[in-house]
DNA sequence: GAATTGTTGTGAAACAAATCACAAAATACG
DNA sequence: CGTATTTTGTGATTTGTTTCACAACAATTC
């Protein structure tokens, strides 16, 4: 049965991004060992929190001597499924597509489109070194690459439809950039990223704080920010 | 004093966004009336959340009669400020850039890209209809154009010098694609789209289910979900 | 090697969000 | 007009998350 399945993505898992980032940061600037409060002043958050989360994916530090940075990210790796390539078809060489496919991070975190696809003729040719092929060939490279998760960049009207193509073969999991909630089983992991929402929110949030500026409320102000 | 501010937009705002996004569809579909149930089913939440969520941002319904689809949508357009246009400065028109500022679906909610900035003399040309500006106007247009929210999508590497310029400039708001947390004063909301974390978010999940499944151990996978 | 210091890890407490349960209101129907 | 039905709106309850507080422990000092 198809439902709308949101997927959040836990806020623990969000702060574990982060001190990754931050680890791999301060590993490359030689540093070697943290302590929670480290990461916590870098990151933004309360050290309570840093090894709360810690605690919460089974990472051990050593009490009075912190963390070894290497250990941290050897477990984060392994929780991110790291220490393996993960292949991801794009669909939709629009411009987002394009954006997309020429992003180097994604390789740099072992994440690799191994290919795109467009429905449009005149975009089927190589473009930054990752071929764009027709709709037709799905099926086989999804199954020759073992693909399993999607980035999903085509109009609106589309997705569904595409959405729909792309668990056929297999997909489980589709980073949607389109603005709809995509109807799929349960099983299927949706990442709805709304660019239009992510903007307008940011208004929201501006205008509230001139408004209560002018009254100097600022109480109301912070409980909605969270570090 | 600058630190790191991480906004984090509600989860009730969200869902404030997917409702109004239904609305609108329903309300093109001809309908005039809907009811919480009906705005619940289709955006994957439980009628109590829905109707709960109106009542923080004070929306009324009719008992019985549900909610009048126009007076809803106008009520939101208050809640966002929608009722008046928002101009945007984008700085950074590599790939990401470019791709958003061709974005239609900005112009259509009222958020107008006035101009866009690049370091870049061979990108100071106009493109897609949108100026591509020197930085050395971004006070002149940000004044002009009263500017107080800004698209940050440069290099990582300079993306806290170009958020203080913006800053020293009146911006207020800023949301950075670039995978950094910048450091703000407390009135600078910021919201940071990590594009690589929200792929591998993904990844994480959908290996996660892919292990559970072979435990049939469904509960844990339900508790990481939300509707 | 005992006392001191600094840091982790985690139960308990406080806080926040979602769900439940139902009274109140509006409408429909006999 | 009164009873049944439907849906809202919201207190009460449950569930989830963050912060607090401190015991446990490792390292350091004397
Ligand atoms: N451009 C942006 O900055 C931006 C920002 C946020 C969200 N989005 C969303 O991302 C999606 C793509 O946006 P865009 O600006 O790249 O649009 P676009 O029109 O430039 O690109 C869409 C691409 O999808 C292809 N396509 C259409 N139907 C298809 C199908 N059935 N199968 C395969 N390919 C198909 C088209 O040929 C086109 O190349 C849209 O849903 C849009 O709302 C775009
Ligand atoms: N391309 C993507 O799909 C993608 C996805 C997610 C995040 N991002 C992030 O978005 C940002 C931009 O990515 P991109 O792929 O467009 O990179 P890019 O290199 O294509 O574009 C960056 C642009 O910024 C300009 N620039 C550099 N320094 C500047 C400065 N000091 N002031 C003004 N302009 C300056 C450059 O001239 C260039 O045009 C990066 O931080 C990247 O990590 C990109």
């Amino acid at each position: 049965m198809k439902q709308i399945t949101k997927y959040v993505i836990k806020n623990s898992l969000k702060r574990i991004f982060l001190y990754r980032a931050c680890l791999v940061r301060l590993k490359l600037m030689g540093v070697e060992k943290v302590f929670s409060y480290t990461l916590a002043n870098e990151t933004g958050v309360t050290s309570e929190q840093v090894r709360k989360d810690f605690s919460e994916f089974s990472i051990k530090g050593n009490k009075r001597g912190g963390y070894e940075i290497n250990d941290l990210l050897g477990k984060m790796e392994d929780i991110f499924h790291r220490n393996k390539d993960h292949n991801i078809v794009l669909i939709g060489m629009g411009n987002m597509g394009l954006a997309l496919s020429k992003y180097s991070k994604f390789v740099q975190r072992n994440m690799n489109i191994v290919a795109t696809f467009d429905i449009d003729p005149f975009k089927q040719k190589e473009r930054s070194g990752i071929p764009v092929y027709s709709m037709s060939r799905l099926k086989e490279i999804i199954e020759r690459f073992k693909v399993k998760v999607a980035i999903l960049a085509v109009p609106e009207i589309s997705a569904q439809e595409v959405a729909d193509e792309l668990m056929r073969h297999g997909i489980k999991g589709i980073v949607n950039f389109a603005p709809v909630l995509l109807k799929v089983p349960p099983d299927v992991v949706i990442n709805n990223v709304n660019l239009c929402d992510e903007l307008e929110s940011v208004i929201y949030y501006v205008h509230k704080q001139l408004k209560i500026d002018g009254f100097k409320n600022l109480e109301l102000l912070y409980r909605d920010m969270k570090y």
